[in-house]
DNA sequence: AATGAATGAGTCTTCATTCAT
DNA sequence: AATGAATGAAGACTCATTCAT
């Protein structure tokens, strides 16, 4: 017998992904889907139960990859303002150069999809853990706002995601000085 | 012969904006829009041409008619930091109590019918006119920072935007306490 | 707008029987069907929600009609012994000439159909109610043996039922001297 | 190379017994067969060539192994009357220990399976054989009614049938009392 | 011979749109 | 203009059968 293709699951949730982006969630089509990935139909249906669970499959796949590399760079021994514009540009990056992640996500919220599954929240929170570490850090050595980190994370995050979509509009780049000046205001903002 | 009923349009209109709130904007059935509008079926395709035309009427309505009210209670004589608190809570409330608005935008730029439609970008840009003349004001003042005003704009609506999600995700509304730290990471950003 | 018409769904469920008849149950296709009752595939759904309630209707449906004339023919005035000849042959004749509705039942009990439906047993009940009225008159004439009244059913309608078989599986219709024999055995069996 | 294994045919034919009895003919899965019995999917199209073989298989492998016992208990010393009721609760019990072959066939003729075979009717009737020897015995000894053996087979099958069934719904083994007046109903019946 | 992953034709069901009234 | 029954193309999912290992 053939044995079971572990990387085939993996194609299926990426050619998922690729068609999600070109044709939206609600245009996905299993048909396509199997097409699309160089397999049958029913091939689809023997790695995820239906189409709800290859949804809810892709979601955490994608949360687990979409943040992963969010650390890159950072150094222990650096001091906590460049610790949070290394990882700030990490997020940046990744939600520029990955703008399928977002994409998704948005529509996966607002979608039928979402309200019948059961998904851990812990794998959600988990994902942004690193960006809670820094800020406790900095609330520690009182170099940051001592106020509710959930709060200020959402504020850091929302300025990200929304200069994310505005290079995406734009389909240029951010210039170094525009990203010096965001983070000037990301950071004159938390810092004490 | 009783003429075309304009309140009608609106009725359809905003019972269409109430399903996809709820359902999402792939989730709404023409069937769905007519039982809860409280028509026939057929009655909606008197009104738009089909699906797409409805979807399109919907976007330019909402247009017209979401952040009307971002100036309410700002007077001429505010100082600037109190003209832009007064601003950023109206934005965020609308965004808040009016979270149709923004859940629409948000799927209907990644659907299907947004390729559709000729609208001028023109129009969304003159809803946030207010905001950048209080932005150049505070320039004018050396109040703000000197720097590309479409930035600090959209890092600003980046942070309430996020903020107006987590008020619905969490549905509990904003304590004072929080309004009151999220505003001074605001301001402290884009303060000279 | 067309009315709905009330007729059509007892065409869906005469075509379906007939198809049944011909395929049998789990050949019943939603599409034949419609085709053969001259109507679109969404039509049959507007009658029934799906597959399993046409068939759970279908089984109230020839419950009703398939036993309604058993007391055809019978006359207050007549004897036990001769309303009882007179019901047996309704009964062998109702079976003869409808063999589709003994097969559909056959097959529905025997169906993945049968366990899913919630169906009242009172319904199936009356239908034989005749029957028990007359067992129960005879046994108060003390010329019926007087024991459990629904042994006496159950032995009497398994001798009609094979005899039917018999007339169809012969294609031949059973003859007098056959039917006076058929019906001695029977009565020898249940009279005092 | 190991053999072609003879169990492994019996045990595949046993298991597709023992799923169709639950869900019915039309219910019967390749796959689910083939996981119930412990083989792969694969292995049931080593031994038989497709769905219908294998129903046909099953077919044939039943008619040879029903009713075997009818005459188990019976003495040729036996009076005719005492021959008969023990074959009756015989032929009873064994369609009431062994619902399954009755299920099958049932629901076998009615299928679109049936069309397709070639199988002699003479094998089904030798089965019956030993009944009709008794009832010939019976009217040579002028014990019972002098008319069509076919006949009085027929009705008596079609009393312990419908028994048997009985039994089957209720789920409850007949009573003795029961049994008693179920033979007096069939002797009375057929004897002279 | 045995395995079970892969296949894809075949079904059920939905829903945007039409049309007779 | 209004109605809602009817339509049928399109899409999700199943399952008998094949085939690479």
């Amino acid at each position: 017998m053939r044995p079971r293709d572990e990387a085939k699951e993996t194609l299926i949730l990426n050619t998922a992904l690729r068609l999600i982006t070109q044709t939206g969630l609600a245009g996905l089509k299993m048909a396509d889907l199997a097409r699309e990935a160089g397999v049958a139909t029913g091939t689809v249906y023997i790695y995820f139960a239906d189409k709800p669970a290859l949804i809810a499959r892709l979601y955490t796949y994608l949360l687990r990859h979409s943040l992963s590399d969010l650390t890159a760079g950072i150094l222990a021994t650096d001091p906590v303002r460049v610790q949070i514009q290394k990882m700030a540009r990490n997020y940046l990056t990744e939600n520029t150069e990955h703008p399928e992640y977002n994409a998704f996500f948005e529509q996966y919220f607002r979608s039928p999809f979402y309200e019948e599954t059961e998904i851990s929240q812990a794998e959600e929170q988990s994902a942004l853990q690193p960006i809670y570490d820094i800020v406790r850090r900095g609330q520690a050595e009182t170099i940051i706002k001592e106020v509710n980190p959930d709060l200020l994370v959402t504020l850091v995050c929302g300025m990200l995601n929304e200069l994310a979509k505005q290079v995406l509009y734009t389909k240029q780049p951010i210039s170094e000085a525009d990203w010096t000046t965001a983070f000037s205001v990301l950071w004159d903002g938390i810092k004490r």
